[in-house]
DNA sequence: ACCTGAACACCGTTCAAGT
DNA sequence: ACCTGAACACCGTTCAAGT
């Protein structure tokens, strides 16, 4: 769509020969220009000929300047993570400095949707959010929780934000039938179950405050094998 | 590879005029046709060709029967929730079952890892495990858990086992560098973390125990709020 | 060193046509 | 009613060739 060429804001990198046989293409503009097309069309939309389009060269020059599909992919998340600042973390007590933590994981993925989504699919999720993961183990350190026990906590903590934000990224083709839990629940008849709790099971759940209400379980406890 | 064309163990249908233009196929053959590849080859093995030439067929037959790749997936895995048969839930306590009945889930998304992976990608893993999940919620509200308390408890659980079944059901690309969390951490240094963490964090979790310790520590939290 | 053109082996889907 | 053949608009990737 935008005839935008350039590839935005990196500092060196002028108008070599524009226009001439060479583009002056280099990495960080293929992976930035990738970057950027996953954010604002979504992980579908990184097609070679597509990015290629957007750079004003040729799919064959991709794999020159990066490599395949797989190796954009991963560069734009290492971007990505390196973008992704880590926020101050507050709290009074320990538990709620964990939790603090723990949420930023959740905040900073829900900032960037689509480039959550392409890393879950890839299974690179741990790359993109590693610096949060290190601020998370300071506190879980700090309150005195170390070595498997820490490593246990940890894994624990984000494997439980993973799930809900896979809960939470799901956007529904705009056709498709009954695919949550909940609407699957409204069109069902149980036996053995309360009539008033399955009235409740057809209602989606307030995802943000139920992550961190269970989070906030599972701090508790894992604080208990602290010191 | 195996060239046996005819689909099994569905009762009716029998060979009317097999080898001449018509087929003799019919939806039930495409779906059950469908779900063996996923199972065998896992979910990029489904494409329309390939489950065409499996059923010795073309792949507009396929349109006709059942419809397009989508409909198909959505078929497939509605067929697999049927055939995952809900197990006995054991336990003394009400705590002990809830939590039993929610590790079933966990085991029998382990035992069709590919077809819960596709209904992962697809977002449809809550048709696939809606059985396991009615059971989860008959123990909840036999331990005094009901209307929204049961939804939030349920959920809660879901989405912690969610997540780890993302971890456990990630095939790594047998090339592909550090994916994996434990082995960021194995190739960094990270100031103001002890280094006993560090190298513990650089080791694989058991994921299994650690998400049933987990289950355990919410279903403990949320049977605060019973009766 | 940097980039193009053409080609290969795939996809999902549609549509007119056959029996 | 059931199925085929041909075609369209895409994919990722490779490889020889150009400047």
């Amino acid at each position: 769509m935008s005839p935008d060429i350039s590839a935005g804001d990196s500092s060196a990198a002028a108008d070599t020969d524009r226009g001439t046989r060479h583009a002056g293409i280099d990495r960080d503009d293929v992976v930035e220009t990738a970057r950027r097309l996953v954010e604002t069309e979504g992980p579908d939309a990184l097609t070679m000929r597509k990015l290629a389009n957007e750079l004003g060269v040729t799919p064959t020059t991709l794999y020159w300047h990066v490599g395949k599909r797989e190796d954009i992919v991963a560069a734009v998340i290492e971007r990505q993570s390196r973008l992704m600042a880590v926020r101050e973390i507050r709290g009074d007590t320990a538990a709620e400095r964990i939790v603090n933590a723990a949420m930023h994981t959740w905040e900073s993925a829900l900032a960037h949707p689509r480039v959550t989504g392409l890393a879950h699919t890839t299974g690179a999720s741990a790359m993109l959010q590693l610096p949060q993961e290190i601020a998370l183990v300071r506190e879980l350190d700090a309150a005195g929780l170390s070595g498997d026990d820490a490593r246990d906590a940890l894994r624990s903590i984000l494997a439980t934000i993973a799930g809900f934000l896979v809960l939470a990224l799901r956007r529904p083709a705009p056709d498709a039938p009954a695919r949550t839990s909940h609407e699957m629940w409204a069109g069902i008849e149980v036996a053995g179950v309360d009539e008033t709790t399955r009235r409740a099971m057809a209602e989606p759940a307030d995802l943000e405050t139920l992550c961190r209400t269970s989070v906030a379980a599972l701090v508790q406890h894992w604080l208990t094998l602290a010191r």
